[in-house]
DNA sequence: AATGAATGAGTTTTCATTCAT
DNA sequence: TATGAATGAAAACTCATTCAT
């Protein structure tokens, strides 16, 4: 991938998660990354289609992140592991969630191009899955658990970067996921 | 109240969670309200100030709405009660919710302004705290309780007003509640 | 019709014809008129629409200025005072007919605008069907005869216009219209 | 002359008389000739250098071609010959007749350029000057004479290739010229 | 209090042109 | 010769805000 085309991206990520979208000029996009607003639409198109880029970027880097390391032999110990890569990688790249946030319900970023970043996320459902099958997960609707466990560890995310911040997120995190675990957990 | 900052209010409600803050036109809120864009002007001022008021105006409906019926001698009973006033109300509210999601982090709001509505959830930092203390929940930095638990909640709306829409809405809650609330309690 | 929206109109004509539709940026016509770029929109939407009605407003024009004094009693006569009356006006209105010209087959006037504009020009075709079937005019297609004559007067104004400036206006059209008159009468 | 820089004329022909001047990005007629935008540029300089030789080309094509086959013995003959050569030449090339009637006007084509082209027709003076002199064509100013011909075979064009279409071509100009004919020819 | 015409700064986007390859 | 990525000035159009009524 083009350096231009990078450097327009991540100029993009920190302006728009921190002036909105049509709060941020593409004119201001482009010098920030250190190019002619031309070559933004060079290789962009429509500033539409830069936010939805950007939405599928993070989202399969997210999805890609969350997937490290897991064996698909015990389910609680992947979902651990997921969640801990994912908050890991939520305190590292602020930007990133904040954006995901503001922008998963947003209208600017196109249904369809939400649609399509579904799929780096279905892994979720078959841990989910197995664990409800082999009776270690209550049995709740898939879905419902995905949603449930997300936000609640954005919200874990949103306390590190915010209140918490100072303190050792590792700490903050063996303290907060096993309110997640035993929730999910059968009995 | 008068009647046409009402309806004003309400125009802008739903016109900035399905277009955004900058995607949302003041004339357009004015004829959907009825009025003339003058007479928006006349009531807010500026549309910064209309989309604080209506932060605010949220915010404190939903604060009021949790925390009704709440007697403040059970920790459990009280906190499940706060979870289903909540969850109620987003579900028959869902562009409030999504107004609330949306603009939480967003930059339109001003920050005064966010902070002057965080006034009306001290209460669940109260019976957290109590909670604590009793050794009912899990010892938790208060902050990142509320956190999780508020995000957790918003999970459940988002199923139900999503892909769980059809299905009885308070059977999904019961059946995703003790999720959190086995995740809080103590062993 | 408000004034500025006629000032605005007379400067888009004037600069259409002088530098092209696309070579006329609408803050010229607006500076030009004395109103804001805004009031231009105001008023006509967009520059596709500002053409278009400045088009229609001028063939509305020529076509009643053409039939001011015809009779419907002698089709010679009356054309005769057709033909007098549209190269007086057109000298009198150089701009105007320089409008025509160049943007009666201009992609930039709508097709539907266009058609509209034609009723205007009605009456000509039952001038020639009367001159016709009375045998004093040519047995000629009537659509035919009507655009020979129509640019035949054309070339009358641009030489009056151009290279015959100076001279007498009058005296000129006296040695050309013969020539029309003498061509379309029978034998 | 290559056959890059005619592949190009030809393009912005077709697409000057479609979309106009402005309404022309230089990179659309260079991928519709199948070239790359800097050959456009190689070869013409500036689009103003494009159009301008374009418009030379074809006032030099249409020139020559209305020469063909006249004697310079009988004017009437010689006259009617350069008529139905005009004629002919615009039916079977009805952009290039667009072209003219479009930028003759204009405002694109530079004021020398259009100077240089009228080379081209002066011996249609030469016609009629013999005609008026030998008494067989009215009196007039030979640059009148010209200009009204000129559109008025312009109207026959228009005629055919518009309303007229499907008929046969060759039949309307023996109904029309005789129009002409008539009207020049002296008593 | 209520209106809506008028404003003009600011936005997204286009496109003639250049230049390193 | 020929290319096409990169440029940035300029365009059409929008919209928060004002103000005379």
């Amino acid at each position: 991938m083009s350096d231009k085309r990078k450097a327009i991206l991540d100029s993009a990520l920190v302006l728009f998660t921190e002036r909105g979208f049509h709060g941020t000029p593409t004119s201001l996009i482009a010098s920030e990354a250190g190019v002619a607003t031309g070559t933004l639409f060079h290789y962009f198109g429509t500033k539409e289609n830069l936010i939805g880029e950007l939405y599928l970027e993070i989202k399969r880097e997210a999805g890609k992140i969350m997937r490290e390391g897991t064996t698909g032999k015990d389910v609680l110990s992947d979902l651990k592991l997921v969640a801990s890569n994912y908050v890991s990688w939520g305190i590292k790249n602020p930007e990133k969630i904040k954006f995901m946030e503001q922008f998963c319900l947003s209208p600017y970023v196109p249904d369809a191009t939400r649609g399509e970043a579904i799929s780096n996320f279905l892994f979720l459902a078959e841990i989910f899955e197995a664990g409800i099958e082999s009776g270690e997960i209550k049995p709740l609707p898939v879905e419902l658990a995905i949603k449930m466990s997300a936000e609640f560890l954005n919200g874990i995310i949103a306390y590190i970067t915010g209140e918490g911040q100072g303190r050792d997120a590792e700490e903050i995190f063996d303290l907060a996921y096993p309110v997640l675990e035993d929730g999910l957990r059968t009995g």
